[in-house]
DNA sequence: CCGCGCCTCCACCGAACGGTGGATACGCGG
DNA sequence: CCGCGTATCCACCGTTCGGTGGAGGCGCGG
């Protein structure tokens, strides 16, 4: 019997998961979460088999739930069950220690047989975020900017010139601009205008 | 007897709202569908009188399909149950005719009086909802982008410069500048990079 | 019919940006 | 111990951008 716990804030996604693994005979939900933190309390008490994870949840995020539970509980495998697929969920989950990445429209049936497939402890990924993972490959070191990079490309999100950003984090401005270029190489852009756009689009930005 | 049909392409959230309605005595679940054309001709065939609609889907969307059903089947109230609650995707909505707009992390109790109220002709909104409309009514017109000033933002996302831009739309660079300060303006911003930003964060822009 | 919104175009100017090629310093890990 | 990545800073230069104040044409609706 596979024991599960559902993290996710939505209680409307965390009935309809409840109902789709009722009728699961080999499948038992011990326990639900509405966040990060929570989830990782129950799925350790609970002696979880599997948990299915969610990302974005208010309080502590899914990826770092996932990595406290590695530690906590190195024998719950953690499933993330998610909307997006962008690179930059994925990439975290899985460096956070999730055996699998799924996402929200998947079919009862194909969740069903991940859920046990995880707790056989074989790897499961959805489609596209195979191709994200093979993208990732391809590129080394591409596509992660430096925490001091992400705050800089923010800045100028938010309309700021170089030197407001600069006088923003209490440095130069001449040091803003090698940021940028750094920035711009990473992404594969030329101004701060497509900048802010890939931000957005690999979700570096809110 | 309330008769409500579901529209999501979400299987999962499906199956969580018709569990959620299985214990009210006075909401029957007569028909569920997968995307827009699909919902309104459940809607239509089985005499809904409310309908829970998600905007974003495969094939037909919710904006859509809503103002279809006004057309073909007044007596229906349209319910929107989304995940996001930006100003893009609020305002069409009511515009198509929905008679409420609630956020899917709604309790299931809310959730449950929202229906009723809708049956009964009231409007419904969730509190963030109320903020945006409430934003716009303070800024007619603003927000709102012409087709050409979103061609023009959507090519500066994409690395064009003003005459790049002024060559892929077969016009002359003046007038890509004047596009952009009518930009800057309605948005509410003093450069391209956080136009862009803004672009985003409104949904103007892929 | 006349206004209004939209699209197009023009000139000028200062400020900001992007490109290049450096430099120093720190910490981490092979 | 020494390389590598990160973060900081500098100078120079050409190009682009943003701000301002125009102008004309076109279509739609009051």
């Amino acid at each position: 019997m596979i024991r599960l716990v559902i993290v996710d804030d939505h209680p409307i996604v965390r009935g309809g998961l409840r109902d789709m693994f009722a009728d699961a005979e080999d499948i038992v939900v011990v326990g639900e979460a509405g966040d990060g933190a929570e989830g990782v309390e129950r799925a350790t008490a609970l002696a979880a088999d599997v948990v299915l994870m969610d990302l974005r949840m208010p309080g502590m995020d899914g990826v770092t739930a996932t990595a406290a539970l590695r530690e906590r509980a190195p024998g719950a495998r953690v499933l993330v069950l998610t909307t997006f697929d962008s690179e930059s969920d994925v990439l975290p989950a899985i460096e956070a220690g999730a055996i699998g990445y799924l996402l929200k429209d998947a079919l009862p049936d194909e969740l069903m047989r991940a859920v046990r497939a995880a707790a056989r402890g074989e790897p499961v990924l959805a489609p596209s975020v195979t191709r994200h993972l093979m993208g990732q490959v391809r590129r080394p070191g591409a596509g992660t900017l430096t925490d001091r990079e992400k705050q800089v490309l923010q800045l100028v999100a938010n309309g700021s010139s170089n030197r407001e950003a600069a006088a923003a984090l209490f440095i130069g401005e001449a040091s803003i601009k090698t940021h940028l270029q750094h920035i711009y190489d990473k992404l594969g852009v030329r101004d701060r205008a497509s900048a802010v756009a890939e931000g957005y689009r690999r979700r570096l930005l809110t």
